[in-house]
DNA sequence: ATCGTAGCCTGGTAGC
DNA sequence: TGCTACCAGGCTACGA
């Protein structure tokens, strides 16, 4: 699932290949990532047709191709890619929206579930997503400030962490392996962190975040893939999603998973220990 | 204002 | 074998 390091390494392939073309030509193919567009696919095609892409940008999850003042707003959901192919070859199954360019490249967006989508906004080419906080990768990310405005949600702390408002760029996988590396316990609430340990848990976000960029991104199926199609490969790297049953690599207990706000989380219950009166 | 959750989606797989 | 149920989970809208 593509959180912070694998939309980086999208946006990265997005502004090797695309950044600096012209489209030619847009083909919708589904309507549904194009979800958003007030006036329906065919207006979303004409609109971008001709347009060049100057830059591509990042904040968190979203994703966004400067077109002069306007801005191309991508979020890859749960299933998203782009893929740089020739127009002849072979379309993979989910392909929703092809980009022609004018290097005789095509781009492809491609979603299996469709929770992604793409969203072109007029004139806000600066800053199209104001309701997502800035993410650890960010020059202006305010590590103290950020751990102040999360000790006083009322909630758990890995509700917090996944609060795109408040910080953005990570999902349930890097949440569970920051949250190992702090050995914080998912649920704990988050007036109970003190100000200490929720720096150091906003430092092993950014730096898991980090590793996993180096290493290509977190792949464990042919879903998230950069724009080559290519795989990353720190799903070796992972300390806790996914371990369900394997020995935790720092006291060897095993990591055990828990259904928590409908999906799963993994942790290590030694090093990880639960609030009191909490599972 | 803040917090918590239903619903959106498809395909792979477990279970019968 | 073929069917159903479930799981993966980011985000938005909405209710409490």
């Amino acid at each position: 699932m593509p959180e912070l390091p694998e939309v980086e390494v999208v946006r990265r392939g997005l502004a090797s290949h695309a950044a600096g073309r012209t489209i030619d030509k847009v083909t919708v193919l589904h309507p549904r990532p194009v979800r958003t567009h007030p006036v329906g696919p065919e207006a979303f095609a004409v609109e971008l047709t001709c347009r060049r892409i100057d830059d591509v940008r990042r904040r968190g999850k979203f994703m966004w191709l400067t077109l002069g003042d306007d801005a191309l707003v991508v979020h890859l959901g749960m299933s998203g890619q782009f893929r740089i192919n020739r127009p002849g070859d072979e379309l993979p199954r989910n392909t929703r929206v092809l980009f022609d360019l004018d290097d005789g490249f095509q781009l492809r967006f491609v979603d299996q579930r469709m929770f992604g989508g793409l969203d072109l906004r007029a004139g806000v080419a600066d800053d199209p997503v104001p309701h997502i906080a800035l993410d650890p990768f960010d020059p202006a990310f305010d590590v103290r400030g950020v751990a102040a405005r999360l000790r006083t949600r009322r909630t758990g702390v890995k509700r917090a962490l996944l609060d795109q408002s408040l910080i953005s760029g990570i999902g349930n996988i890097y949440a569970d392996e920051a949250l190992w590396r702090a050995r914080i316990h998912y649920d704990l609430p988050t007036t109970d962190l003190g100000p200490r340990k929720a720096v150091e848990l906003l430092d092993a976000s950014r730096t898991v975040m980090d590793e996993a960029l180096r290493q290509g991104g977190t792949s464990f199926d042919s879903l998230y893939v950069n724009v080559n199609g290519e795989s990353g490969y720190f799903s070796r790297g992972l300390e806790a999603y996914g371990r369900e049953g394997e020995p935790c690599r720092r006291c060897g207990t095993a990591i055990v998973r828990r259904s928590f706000m409908n999906r799963s989380s993994y942790l290590c219950p030694r090093c990880q220990r639960a609030p009191k009166g909490r599972p």
